[in-house]
DNA sequence: ATGACGGATCTAATCCGA
């Protein structure tokens, strides 16, 4: 027995509740973890996810931007928001959900993107993205209690194989060093597990984003690894697999980032 | 070589994503 969890940057939920549908109805996950629904929170597609089964949810979303959303199989409880930076933005949502081996704490994220400018006097929005970095680090405590999961858009690609090409992209926002030292600073003193590296090794080059700007982003392949599942230590010794749903990058007005869905044991 | 695209909005031109 396992429980699974998804993730995936929609680029607008109403726009493509059918594809949502569609991977439900193929993936099954326990929960998926939705990021820039882009929907009031009175417009949300609920009726669609009750048909499709996902009765239980929990929904922090604004007019045009930004927006999170937690839709699950299993009953969600706790239902809690965090404020970043002083905004009222909707970035973040976390709920409770019932395991055979106890409840889960889900966190679901949506990083600042930061702009074009990787600096914080010319460009506020980089300065916006590292603020947020530096505020999930200091809080850590209200996300790391074992049995937490922490997933979603963190618009980061850490590690040297989460980008097409290191060299080219260090000065790039999503890849610069101040943006991945602070992730990985995030993640290393949380005690965070990197749950999709413990099956795809950081030698391999793994990606869950293709611009739309590339034509022929599956030839070119110019992808990054922008979304992320980590675990607690407890939660990440009981991961048993991974899967970044590549394929979905291909189906019709598809969003530039693709569904990652990470299963736990739970006998 | 990132931006050649794509979404949302006060439906037309602009902001935003990364």
């Amino acid at each position: 027995m396992s429980f699974s969890v998804a993730t995936w940057n929609i680029n607008s939920v109403r726009l493509r509740i059918d594809l949502v549908r569609r991977f439900l109805a193929e993936a099954r996950p326990d929960a998926l973890c939705l990021q820039e629904t882009k929907c009031p929170d009175a417009l949300f597609p609920e009726n669609a996810f009750r048909e499709a089964g996902y009765p239980f949810i929990a929904i922090a979303g604004e007019k045009g931007y930004n927006g999170v959303a937690i839709v699950s199989r299993r009953p969600l409880s706790r239902i809690d928001r965090h404020l970043f930076c002083d905004r009222g933005d909707c970035r973040h949502i976390a709920a409770e959900m019932p395991t055979r081996t106890g409840p889960v704490m889900l966190h679901n994220f949506y990083v600042p993107a930061g702009g074009d400018e990787p600096d914080r006097e010319r460009n506020w929005k980089f300065g916006h993205k590292l603020d947020f970095i530096e505020e999930m680090r200091r809080q850590a405590a209200r996300y790391t209690e074992p049995g937490s999961i922490l997933v979603g858009d963190l618009n980061i690609a850490p590690l040297e194989t989460d980008v097409w090409s290191h060299k080219q992209l260090l000065k790039v926002v999503s890849h610069t060093p101040v943006e991945t030292e602070g992730l990985l600073r995030l993640q290393a003193e949380g005690g965070w597990v990197d749950v999709m590296r413990r099956f795809v090794p950081p030698e391999e080059k793994l990606f869950t984003w293709w611009s739309y700007r590339s034509p022929n982003w599956e030839a070119s392949d110019r992808g990054r690894r922008l979304d992320h599942v980590w675990a607690t230590p407890d939660l990440g010794a009981r991961a048993v697999s991974v899967k970044v749903l590549k394929e979905a990058r291909s189906w019709e007005r598809p969003s530039d980032h693709v569904p990652v869905i990470a299963a736990f044991s739970e006998e």
